[in-house]
DNA sequence: GTCTATACATCGATAGAC
DNA sequence: GTCTATCGATGTATAGAC
């Protein structure tokens, strides 16, 4: 795939101005919001006329599609850019909950349009799809590593991964109110998956100090 | 109040036209999305023009507003109307979880409008946003009721609950995955605010053995 | 209060020339 | 690929009759 881009300097220069467009497209969505987006408004910042603007892609739609697998790229590569963590897998875990908070603070449109359903009309592609359930997977293996693999302890953290997520996104866009709380969700979380009862789901002590 | 629209049947058919067309306004936002709401297409369902419309709210973003009240009205009738509860006070809290996120699951676009901010350029009015902190307070003496009154308690709590509707909403419209999992979640949550240690909130520490 | 009529700006999208 | 020209639909708003 690389090979193709580097060695054909037609097909680079249209994945740069690919790029800028949808650089500028996060831009805007910031600015005016995710559904006020204005295809003539992106069009001027990437000096093409409107119409020009559907040799990159077929429908406003697509855009959001390309956005929407343009966050879950980043969202992975954040993940990677805070790693390595301690081996230790509630700390690895913690640290993951921690990270995914952050990251969606620092965007509150991208966080719209990969968490929250609210443009009219679109569905990701199973293209853009694939790279949400690379994020799913890494958070299922880590869950694991913890000992929570039934569906509901999953949908239980889930929940409260998003809810973390959405108020700081919400009513502290940009704080730390309930990114700081990360720790204690996932230490709660652990505590109710876990119970301190040391029968079955091998030896755990917890105390308190 | 109430005298005015009794004692006025002019009045009291203005009130009967102004609840028709917030019932279709909510109506066609299911249908076509939030954001997609066309005033064209309402003043059909509601037998007026649409100019005709502008003799009941100022502008687009008014209706919306006017929504939002309306929803959060319906939010606190649905709560009463699901009452009254034990009152054992976590017994009571369970509830309130288990109804706010059978009410948003219920529909979407008005949770969307409620407890997501994605219209571009939508901010509750004072006066509505009256009827969303009648809300917020009865979830504080409940959570209070149980020895949750620290702000970070409370922001906790917030995180849980959005994060079961949320998940609820996006996952699993009118079906109950998370919402049967409400409580869990506040056994989860009240053993962290409330330790069975009673001693102090510090750090809980697990090790394997 | 509701209507007709109209205006204006903006939007996504398409046709066809080059 | 990029352009010009244009389309239909939209939201907003106003004037003026009844």
């Amino acid at each position: 795939m690389r090979s193709k881009i580097e060695g054909d300097p037609r097909a680079a220069r249209r994945e740069a101005k690919w790029s800028k467009i949808l650089e500028e497209a996060w831009d805007l969505a910031r600015r005016d919001g995710l559904a006020a987006l204005s295809l003539r408004d992106l069009a001027d910042r990437v000096d093409l006329r409107q119409p020009s603007l559907y040799a990159y892609f077929d429908s406003k739609l697509d855009l959001y599609d390309a956005m929407f697998a343009d966050g879950n790229r980043q969202l992975l590569a954040f993940i990677a850019a805070h790693g390595p963590y301690a081996d230790e897998p509630s700390e690895a875990l913690k640290a993951l909950v921690q990270v995914v908070v952050q990251f969606s603070s620092e965007d509150v449109v991208r966080h719209q349009l990969l968490f929250q359903r609210t443009i009219p009309g679109f569905e990701p592609s199973a293209a853009s799809y694939a790279f949400a359930r690379d994020f799913y997977e890494l958070a299922r293996r880590r869950l694991a590593a913890v000992g929570a693999t039934e569906q509901n302890d999953i949908d239980l953290f889930s929940a409260l991964v998003t809810g973390l997520a959405h108020q700081q996104v919400a009513n502290d866009p940009g704080g730390d109110r309930w990114a700081r709380l990360a720790g204690r969700a996932v230490t709660m979380f652990l505590y109710e998956v876990e119970p301190h009862t040391p029968t079955t789901k091998g030896e755990l002590r917890c105390t308190r100090h």
